[in-house]
DNA sequence: GCAAGGTC
C-alpha cells in the first residue's frame, strides 16, 4: 500500500474549494497544477473535475460524413475520450500516488457518472487504491463531516443509467443529424440536427405555430356599465373605496355556467340597448370573502429563469448572470431542481446577515420581526443542491453593474418572500340586475395585509377597489359600453413557458433546457424573441413526424427514463437497454432510406425560403441572404452563378428578414441583429442606390496620403449603409474613420488644431443609434467632435473595459476602482498578495482576487 | 462538424 496522500475528487472547482476549507479547518492553500486547483491540507489533496471530464463517441473512422452511411453509426464502436486534458493529466498525477480516493461528486445520476469517470481515470494508473464514495445534500460543515465518516461505495448501476443515456443520445442525435445534412446537401457549419431534447422542444414551437395559423377567429360581443350608489352624492370617495366603478354583462349558459361573450351581434346590440337607457340597477347579492395568498415557494432553476423573464431577462442572459452571482459567492448554486430549503439552512441566520444590503435591508429587518419564519416549500426535495438563495456574503453595490443587482435583487428578494408572511385579501363580488333581465357583475379585491408583497414588488398586488356596497341598495348607471371583440389564437411560447413546459414533460435538465433554446436560434430553427420557428424548422418536425416520429416526441425521454431506473436497479443492463434502442433505430432508417430524394429536396427547399427576400431585378432568379467565404453576409441571387447580382449588408450582425416589403423593389426589409445593437437596415437595394445619389462631401485632407498625392477625406455613404469619412482616392488609400449609422450629419466651423479637420456633429439621431449617450450633449445634438479625435477616444474606451473583461473576467467598474486605488491592474494579478491588495481596494473580496490572479499566468 | 449532459 502506498504512502501518499488521501485524493478527493469533486465535480467543480468552486466544491472543491469549499469541501477543502471545511475539511482542513480554512488551513487548505491551493497551489495550481496546469491551469488545475489542488487543494492541500495535511496528508490530503483536493481536485475538481469540470463536470464531465470524458466525452463518448465514434472512433476516428467515423468522423468524415461523406465516408460512413449514416445508418453504420448505429453499430459504430464508442469510445471515451478526455475533453479537458489538463484536468485528467493533474487527476491521474495525483491518483497515481494516492493512498485512497474519495469521490465526492454531485449527489444525483449524472454525477454519479462523473464520478465513475473519475474512477477510472484512476484506476488507469492505479490499481489497487481503495476508491470510496461520498454523498452529501449540501456543503455545510455538518453534512460534509457526516459523509466523510460514513463512506460508501460507487453505485455502479446508476452510472450505467447515465451511460445509456449517452450512448442512446448519441447514436440517435448524429446518425439521424447526419441523415438529414447529407440529404439536404449540407455539409458546412449550417447542418441540420436533431436530437432526444432539440426534437421535442422544436415540435412544442411548431406545433404552437401550426395552431395558430389555423385559427379562426369568431365575433363576441361585451357589454359593461360604470355604476356610483344612487344614495350618495357622485365624487364622493374615502381612502379605500372609488365612488365610480365598472361592471360586466353576464348570463348563465346552456350549461349552467356563467358567461360574459355574447357570440349573436343582434342580441349583443338588444342587451345593450336596454343598458343604455336604464338609469338604475338593484343589488341582487353581495358576497365577501376572506383570501389567502401563499408566498412563492423556493426558486428552482426553472422559476429562476421565469421570474427573470418577467423583468426582461432573456432565459440564456439570466443563466449567465446568475452563473456570476455564484462563482463570485453571493448566491448558492444557480442549477438546481430543489425547491425544499435543506434543514442545515437557518433562515433567521441568512436574513440578519442580509439586514445588511443596501437596498433590501430594511425590508430583511421586517421580515425579522414577524412573529414565525417558517419558509415555504415546493413540491420537489432533491439531493444534490439547495434552491436559489443568498449566501450571507454580501456584495458591495459597486461590485455589481446594473443588470447583475437586478437579478441579484431579485433572488435575495424571493428568498425573502418563501420566508414571509402570506398575503390576505378581500374579494368582494356584486351582482345586480337592470330592468328585472339582465345580470351584472362587478369585482374588486382590496388587500387587508400585504404579506411577502411587501418585500416582493415582482408579484401582482394590484387592488381593483370598488364601494362597500350593501345587498339591495340602488345603483346608478352613469355610462354604458358595448365592445366588439374576436377570439384570439393561442399565444406563442416566451423562452419561460418554453422551460416551463419542457420541464413539465420531462425533458431536458436544469442545467440544458435553455442551452437547447439557444441551441435552436443558433441551428436557424426559430428567430425572434418570443421564438418563431422557421421553414426549415417545420421542414425538419414533418420529415421526422413522418419518419421518425421518436425523435420529436417526448415519449423518447419518458422511455429512457424508465429504462435508466431499471437499470439502476439492477433489473435491465446498459448492453440491454441500448441494444434494444439500437434495433428501433434501424427500423427507422429502413422506413428513411426508401425516401431518400423526398426528404432532402423539402428541407433544402425549406432552407431557400427562410433566406429568400423577393424578385432579382436581373434575372429570373430570388435574391437571397448570403455569406461569403470571409465570413460577411450580403444579398445575392439563387441563380449565381448565372447571375452575379449581389447588393452589400452591414458588417454589424447577423440579417433577419422582416415581414415588411419595399413596394419600389418587392423585397423583404431586412433587420440586422446583433444583440443590443440590433437594427433595422431596411430594403437593401433602396439603401444601396440612396448612397449611389448621394455625393461624398469633402472636409479636409487626408492625413494618410496627402504628403505624397493629393488625397482628401471626405463624408461618404456607402452602398452597405454604413457611412464614414474616408480617403477620396479609395481604393488606393484606404484610410477611413467609422461615423453613427444614424442621424443627419452636420459639418461645423469649429477646425481642430492638432487635425485640422472641422467639428462634425449629429442632429435629429435617434435611440437606436450606437453612440456612447455619455458623449451626448442634449436630447437632439451629439458632438462628435474632430473625426480624428473622435475615433481614437473610442478606441481607448474599448480597449480599456474589453482586455481586462474578457481575459481575466473583471468588470470596467472594476478595472477602475483598481486604478483609483494606485494598483497596477496586471502586477496585481500576477501577486500573490491578495490579502493586502484587497486591503488596499474597497469592495473587491481576497476570494475574487485569487480567482483573477489564478487567470493572470 | 453530429446529441445531451456536466461546468467556466
Amino acid at each position: 500500500m502506498s504512502q501518499g496522500p488521501e485524493l478527493i475528487i469533486t465535480e467543480k472547482d468552486n466544491a472543491a474549494r469549499r469541501i477543502a476549507d471545511i475539511l482542513s479547518g480554512d488551513s487548505a492553500t491551493a497551489d495550481r497544477e496546469q491551469g488545475v486547483n489542488v487543494y492541500k491540507w495535511g496528508g490530503k489533496r483536493c481536485i475538481g473535475l469540470s463536470g464531465h471530464v470524458v466525452a463518448v463517441d465514434f472512433p476516428q473512422e467515423y468522423s468524415d460524413w461523406r465516408d460512413v452511411e449514416p445508418v453504420e453509426l448505429i453499430d459504430a464502436p464508442i469510445e471515451k475520450n478526455p475533453t479537458k486534458q489538463n484536468i485528467v493529466t493533474t487527476l491521474k498525477k495525483l491518483a497515481r500516488r494516492a493512498r485512497r480516493v474519495i469521490i465526492a461528486t454531485d449527489y444525483d445520476r449524472e454525477g454519479e457518472l462523473i464520478g465513475k469517470e473519475a474512477y477510472e481515470l484512476v484506476r488507469r494508473v492505479n490499481e489497487s487504491t481503495p476508491i470510496d464514495r461520498v454523498r452529501f445534500s449540501s456543503i455545510t460543515e455538518e453534512s460534509v463531516t457526516t459523509a466523510f465518516e460514513n463512506p460508501d461505495d460507487l453505485d455502479f448501476n446508476l452510472a450505467a443509467a447515465g451511460e445509456a443515456r449517452q450512448v442512446i443520445d448519441l447514436v440517435w442525435g448524429a446518425a439521424l443529424t447526419r441523415y438529414l445534412s447529407l440529404s439536404a446537401g449540407q455539409l458546412g457549419s449550417d447542418f441540420i440536427s436533431v436530437g432526444r431534447v432539440q426534437g421535442p422542444t422544436l415540435k412544442l414551437i411548431v406545433d404552437r405555430e401550426r395552431e395558430i395559423e389555423a385559427f379562426d377567429p369568431e365575433d363576441y360581443w361585451e357589454l359593461f356599465v360604470d355604476l356610483t350608489q344612487a344614495d350618495k352624492p357622485i365624487e364622493v370617495s374615502t381612502d379605500d373605496t372609488a365612488a365610480e366603478f365598472e361592471a360586466q354583462y353576464f348570463y348563465h349558459a346552456d350549461d349552467g355556467t356563467e358567461a360574459e361573450r355574447i357570440t349573436e351581434e343582434s342580441t349583443a346590440k338588444t342587451v345593450f340597448e336596454t343598458l343604455e337607457s336604464a338609469s338604475i340597477a338593484h343589488v341582487d347579492s353581495v358576497k365577501r370573502r376572506t383570501r389567502t395568498d401563499e408566498p412563492p415557494a423556493p426558486f428552482n432553476t426553472t422559476q429562476f429563469i421565469s421570474a427573470a423573464g418577467s423583468i426582461g431577462y432573456a432565459a440564456q442572459r439570466a443563466m449567465d448572470i446568475a452563473e456570476d452571482l455564484y462563482t463570485a459567492g453571493y448566491i448558492t448554486y444557480p442549477r438546481t431542481d430543489n425547491t425544499v430549503y435543506p434543514d442545515e439552512l437557518d433562515p433567521r441566520e441568512l436574513i440578519e446577515a442580509l439586514t445588511n444590503g443596501s437596498r433590501f435591508g430594511s425590508d430583511a429587518r421586517d421580515v425579522l420581526d414577524q412573529e414565525t419564519l417558517s419558509p415555504t416549500t415546493g413540491d420537489e426535495e432533491t439531493t444534490d443542491h439547495p434552491p436559489i438563495h443568498p449566501t450571507d456574503e454580501l456584495p458591495k453595490p459597486s461590485e455589481l453593474d446594473d443588470d447583475k443587482w437586478e437579478v441579484y435583487e431579485l433572488i435575495v428578494r424571493h428568498f425573502l418572500a418563501t420566508v414571509s408572511n402570506p398575503a390576505t385579501w378581500e374579494h368582494l363580488r356584486i351582482v345586480a340586475i337592470v330592468d328585472d333581465t339582465y345580470s351584472i357583475k362587478s369585482n374588486g379585491r382590496r388587500l387587508l395585509n400585504p404579506g411577502y408583497h411587501a418585500v416582493y414588488p415582482y408579484s401582482n398586488a394590484t387592488e381593483s377597489l370598488i364601494p362597500d356596497i350593501e345587498d339591495g341598495e340602488t345603483l346608478r348607471l352613469i355610462d354604458s359600453r358595448i365592445e366588439a371583440k374576436q377570439t384570439q389564437p393561442p399565444r406563442r411560447y416566451g423562452q419561460s413557458r418554453l422551460i416551463e413546459t419542457m420541464e413539465s414533460m420531462g425533458i431536458g435538465t436544469k442545467s440544458s433546457r435553455h442551452n437547447v433554446i439557444q441551441k435552436l436560434y443558433n441551428r436557424g430553427y426559430i428567430e425572434s424573441d418570443p421564438p418563431r420557428p422557421t421553414q426549415l424548422a417545420r421542414a425538419v418536425v414533418e420529415a421526422a413526424e413522418e419518419f421518425a416520429e421518436l425523435i420529436v416526441s417526448e415519449e423518447m425521454t419518458a422511455q429512457l427514463e424508465t429504462d435508466m431506473q431499471a437499470i439502476a436497479e439492477g433489473e435491465e443492463t446498459l448492453e440491454s437497454v441500448t441494444s434494444a434502442s439500437r434495433s428501433i433505430l434501424t427500423d427507422v432508417f429502413k422506413k428513411l432510406m426508401n425516401t431518400d430524394a423526398e426528404i432532402g429536396d423539402h428541407l433544402q427547399r425549406s432552407m431557400k425560403a427562410d433566406k429568400t427576400i423577393g424578385p432579382c431585378p436581373q434575372c429570373e432568379g430570388d435574391l437571397i441572404t448570403r455569406k461569403s467565404q470571409a465570413g460577411s453576409h450580403f444579398i445575392g441571387c439563387d441563380s449565381y452563378p448565372d447571375c452575379e447580382y449581389t447588393l452589400p449588408l452591414p458588417s454589424t450582425g447577423k440579417p433577419h428578414i422582416l415581414e415588411t416589403v419595399c413596394d419600389v423593389h418587392n423585397l423583404q426589409q431586412i433587420k440586422m441583429l446583433a444583440g443590443k445593437r440590433s437594427f433595422v437596415h431596411g430594403c437593401p437595394l433602396c439603401e444601396a442606390e440612396a448612397a449611389d445619389e448621394q455625393a461624398d462631401r469633402v472636409i479636409g485632407t487626408c492625413p494618410e496620403c496627402n504628403a505624397h498625392a493629393d488625397g482628401e477625406l471626405a463624408i461618404k455613404r456607402l452602398r452597405s449603409g454604413s457611412r464614414l469619412v474616408g480617403c477620396t482616392r479609395y481604393p488606393d488609400c484606404e484610410y477611413s474613420l467609422p461615423l453613427p449609422r444614424q442621424g443627419e450629419i452636420d459639418v461645423t466651423d469649429n477646425i481642430c488644431d492638432e487635425h485640422a479637420l472641422p467639428a462634425l456633429q449629429i442632429l435629429e439621431a435617434d435611440e437606436n443609434t450606437t453612440k456612447d449617450k455619455t458623449t451626448k450633449e442634449s436630447d437632439d445634438i451629439w458632438e462628435l467632435g474632430c473625426p480624428i479625435c473622435n475615433y481614437r477616444e473610442y478606441q481607448s474606451d474599448q480597449t480599456d473595459s474589453s482586455t481586462l473583461e474578457s481575459v481575466h473576467g473583471i468588470g470596467a467598474k472594476t478595472a477602475e476602482k483598481l486604478k483609483d486605488a494606485g494598483v497596477d491592474t496586471v502586477s496585481a494579478l500576477k501577486s500573490a498578495e491578495a490579502n493586502t491588495l484587497a486591503d488596499r481596494v474597497d469592495g473587491v473580496s481576497v476570494d475574487r482576487l485569487r480567482k483573477w490572479q489564478s487567470t493572470a499566468d
